[in-house]
RNA sequence: CGGGGUGUGGCGCAGUCUGGUAGCGCGCCUGCUUUGGGAGCAGGAUGCCGGGAGUUCGAAUCUCUUCACCCCGACCA
């Protein structure tokens, strides 16, 4: 059965039961997606708001899935011959203001440390800043000037060239309206920088890093991007080409999901990055930074989530399989407990990422506990299957029509086999969806008329040469929607809808 | 930063118009019965009603002022 199929049933079976099947999550997606998706984080215990404005605490669940994200793109980012660094968090002003675009792009969000030192403030008897510097500083919202400073220090011959850097690190950005994942003023994120002799070598690059991102996505994430190129309003500041890929989730709008930007000459003329040729001429180095973030934890949950809560691929979960024993009886409890212990470690030597909820909750509230967090494996043991030899296990993507009891042999052979079914499948099914919802029209009336239709979700694609048309800015204010990419995939084709 | 909304036990809300002992649901704790898709009963704890200033004998309630969060715009990974 496929999960489609899957679903659907469920929903005809739940469909008899009552006339609103009760979900783990209120409201529904389709009742206010924006509350469903504050719900699905606080549900599955990811993060919550913090005392500090537009910041979030991204507690243990959430960032044990922010480890395994890192650890598959860090290793990515390895085989491309790139070496991870650190620079610092804050950045002089002068520094900062040398490239014109840039400071145009990034100056109304900058926070800016201009004291180093508090003293007691006798008028309400708190503290207050004292020791002005004498040069302001900003906090990074992005690193290519700093960087560019130590590029134009490592980098004097060809030979020092190609240079591959990345950092991991958290950046700010002064937002107005920051939403948890999706958009909060300090975010984590890896950047990297990379310094080449020629144009070429530069444009391929940044190319190259963004196909990185986008089988990232797939095969990590099991989330299907439309990867392009950004039109010139939406490039990033002070690049001469930015790369995209974009999601589009459930509720239709897209989702910028990482970028990478060639940044020509840009950067290398205002940090004076410099080498010597071959031939002994000196000349300004060809410079890429690419860049991938926790936003993707954001895309994660709007693609896959249900009214149940999350979904996590298997691929980025904390706990692959959960287990939960069912104790009717105390007399019971120490052997049950023994042979969930003895299937832990059996999954445990296979390298899966499994849990046992050994814990005083109640069984149903493991079982939903466990629905909520996404875990892509519950397997629940009780009396009747340790005397059979057997486990109950259920597929958090296809629901309670996946409930398998078997032998622990057969599903200690077949467990690897299921998570990666599951991976798989769940792309298929984003994929599905995010191909259902990009719309081909042939003119701007057309696109004006899907977009006035409120029952219409998704993006619309159509001919790039339409951007030149006036209508087009018209259509761009009436429905607030912006140009998301000109479609790799389908060339001289536009995407244009709304996005977060 | 503009327009709208909301701040009341851990969470969700009522009470505010018309000032007069701070309430409900969920959760939490204790006990018993339960336990395979959100258990039942009984008892119990938890609030400077977002902060500050006023008006008043008296303020969750009226006035002013601040702060935070949410939604819609502009901006953005």
């Amino acid at each position: 059965m496929t999960v489609q199929q899957a679903k659907q049933k469920n929903n005809q079976q739940q469909g008899k039961k009552a006339k609103k099947p009760k979900t783990a999550i209120t409201p529904t997606r389709a009742e206010n997606f924006p509350e469903w998706y504050q719900s699905v984080i606080s549900s599955a215990d990811m993060a919550e708001n913090s005392a500090t404005r537009g910041c979030m605490v991204i507690k243990p669940y959430g960032y044990a899935i922010w480890e395994h994200f890192q650890q598959e793109l860090n290793s990515r980012i390895k085989k491309h011959g790139v070496k991870n660094a650190y620079f610092p968090l804050l950045i002089p002003l002068r520094f900062f203001e040398k490239e014109a675009e840039h400071v145009d792009g990034f100056a109304k969000e900058c926070a800016v440390v201009t004291h180093h030192r508090l003293e007691p403030d006798s008028e309400n008897g708190g503290l207050k800043p004292a020791g002005e510097l004498t040069e302001p500083m900003i906090i990074r919202p992005t690193s290519e000037t700093i960087i560019g400073e130590s590029f134009s220090n490592w980098i004097n011959s060809y030979r020092d060239l190609p240079l591959k850097i990345n950092q991991w690190a958290n950046v700010m950005r002064w937002e107005m309206r920051p939403r948890m994942f999706l958009r909060t003023s300090e975010f984590m994120w890896q950047e990297g920088h990379n310094a080449f002799a020629t144009a070429t070598e530069a444009d391929e690059d940044s190319r190259k890093m963004l196909a990185m991102y986008e089988e990232f996505a797939k095969n990590v994430m099991a989330i299907p991007m439309i990867a392009g190129e950004k039109t010139a309003d939406e490039r990033f500041p002070g690049a001469v080409a930015t790369y995209t890929i974009e999601a589009i989730l459930q509720d239709g709008k897209a989702l910028q999901s990482a970028t990478s930007h060639n940044l020509g000459q840009n950067f290398s003329t205002s940090a004076n990055i410099s080498f010597q040729s071959q031939d002994g001429e000196e000349k300004l180095a060809w410079t890429t930074s690419w860049g991938m973030t926790s936003r993707m934890i954001g895309a994660m949950i709007m693609m896959h989530a249900d009214d149940d809560g999350l979904i996590v691929p298997p691929k980025v979960a904390p706990h692959q399989v959960y287990i939960i024993p069912v104790i009717h009886d105390d007399a019971d409890r120490s052997d049950i407990l023994n042979y969930c212990e003895n299937l832990s470690k059996r999954l445990q030597d296979q390298d899966i990422r499994v849990e046992l909820d050994a814990s005083e909750k109640r069984t149903p509230d493991k079982m939903w506990g466990c629905i909520k967090q996404g875990v892509p494996l519950r397997v629940e043991i009780g009396k009747r299957e340790m005397e059979a030899g057997n486990i109950t296990h259920t597929r958090r993507d296809i629901g309670r029509d996946s409930k398998t009891t078997e032998t622990v042999d057969a599903f200690c052979g077949k467990v690897t086999g299921i998570l990666d079914d599951m991976q798989q499948s769940m792309y298929d099914v984003a994929y599905a969806r995010t191909m259902s919802m990009i719309h081909d029209v042939k003119t701007l009336d057309e696109a004006h008329a899907f977009f006035a239709d409120k029952n219409n979700v998704g993006q619309v694609r159509f001919d790039a040469s339409l951007l030149q048309d006036e209508a087009f800015a018209d259509l761009m204010k009436e429905f607030s929607v912006t140009p998301r990419c000109l479609i790799f995939a389908n060339e001289g084709k536009v995407l244009v809808g709304r996005s977060y």
